[in-house]
DNA sequence: GTCTATAACCGGATAGAC
DNA sequence: GTCTATCCGGTTATAGAC
């Protein structure tokens, strides 16, 4: 009972700084040591937990995953009409990448790099596209919104919403010259930015 | 004479090489090894142009950043309108990235890691966002727009434009489930889509 | 389960002959 | 300029005592 709590508990702490260490400096970039020093435990110990990197790395990667996906998939099953999608997405997204946005770089960077990951993912978890498409048609014809193909309007909300956390460095950099003052107050006004922008693309009637 | 053009050519292969590794694999994931075999070259011969690691990588690097900054400067430079301005930043983009589609991971994950790299570039070519938001305000009011951000959507054209690019393998995997014809289709179509959300959502007057 | 020590290997970098 | 051989530090992973 002890030994079990404390090796939940090891395990935990082991995560949660190869967590840390990962999503900031990737797999490659990554190493067993920094992990352990941040778990405050011994170098041996993480590889007595998880034997390689590479499954430490998979079992950091699909929590990861996991967290936006759990949420994303739950405001979409609530979600009735557009203007609550986006609501609900935008929403979720600025909420969880607000607090992590190291996460899109992360995700991206490791998909494109090991795509066998995408494959393993997909069994486990697939994004109900179809069911989401669907509600964007429906509301196209019975709100006659402007018609365009589903599948670019979603892909369009995901870019808006992530791209700017992805490419922070590049934004703060270029845009706003290192200026964070003018970057963060940018990012607040986003959220609702990107609401008016999709609403004013789609909808027929100007709401301004 | 012959030494010369020699050198010039083995500097090229390498520089080539090195391009094709550091960009799929990253600084992290790279091997000096596979660089010099990509370039039919010995491995020392690599170290003898370019010393370090880091060295090779930083010439990379911005001649990578450099032909995407200038054909986007040059198409920029000559834009009057929004409506050019659009046409010519999205399709400067598409021919650039359809061409070259691990660019955009390449540069975000590299940036992200190491900013110091951006200070160092923006000295040397900055992106003229002034000049950039001072023609959507002025058609703005000239034109009688919807009053966004000007910023803000700026960062959305290159959002809608970027983000299917550097998250291809998501996009691809979990979208379109691993079907390649009509990912490609989606990727062909998305260019004109892209133009026609941007106007529809800045022009009052609709064009549907 | 936890630690120390070390094996085994890899990768960047250099020495030195040609 | 080009090659072979090699060094050396670092990194994953394991052996083995406690």
């Amino acid at each position: 009972m002890n030994n079990m709590a404390k090796t939940e508990n090891t395990e935990l702490k082991i995560v949660e700084a190869a967590t840390s260490v990962f999503v900031h400096k990737g797999f490659d970039g990554a190493r067993m040591q920094e992990i352990a020093d941040k778990a405050e435990i011994n170098k041996a110990m993480v590889h007595y937990y998880f034997r390689t990197k590479q499954k430490l790395f998979e079992r950091v990667f699909e929590n990861v995953f996991e967290v936006v996906a759990e949420r994303i998939s739950s405001s979409l099953e609530t979600s009735k009409s557009i203007d609550e999608l986006l609501e609900n997405i935008t929403g979720t997204y600025f909420s969880v990448l607000a607090e992590k946005p190291y996460i899109p770089d992360f995700v991206i960077h490791e998909l494109n790099r090991n795509p066998e990951l995408i494959v393993h993912i997909i069994k486990t978890r697939g994004i109900n596209k179809a069911k989401l498409s669907e509600l964007i048609i429906t509301e196209i014809q019975s709100r006659s919104l402007k018609p365009f193909d589903p599948l670019q309007i979603i892909v369009n909300v995901l870019a808006l919403t992530i791209f700017p956390f992805a490419a922070s460095s590049i934004i703060k950099g270029f845009i706003f010259e290192g200026d964070t003052e003018k970057y963060d107050k940018f990012v607040n006004e986003r959220r609702q930015h990107i609401i008016d922008f999709v609403k004013s693309a789609i909808f027929k009637d100007q709401k301004t």
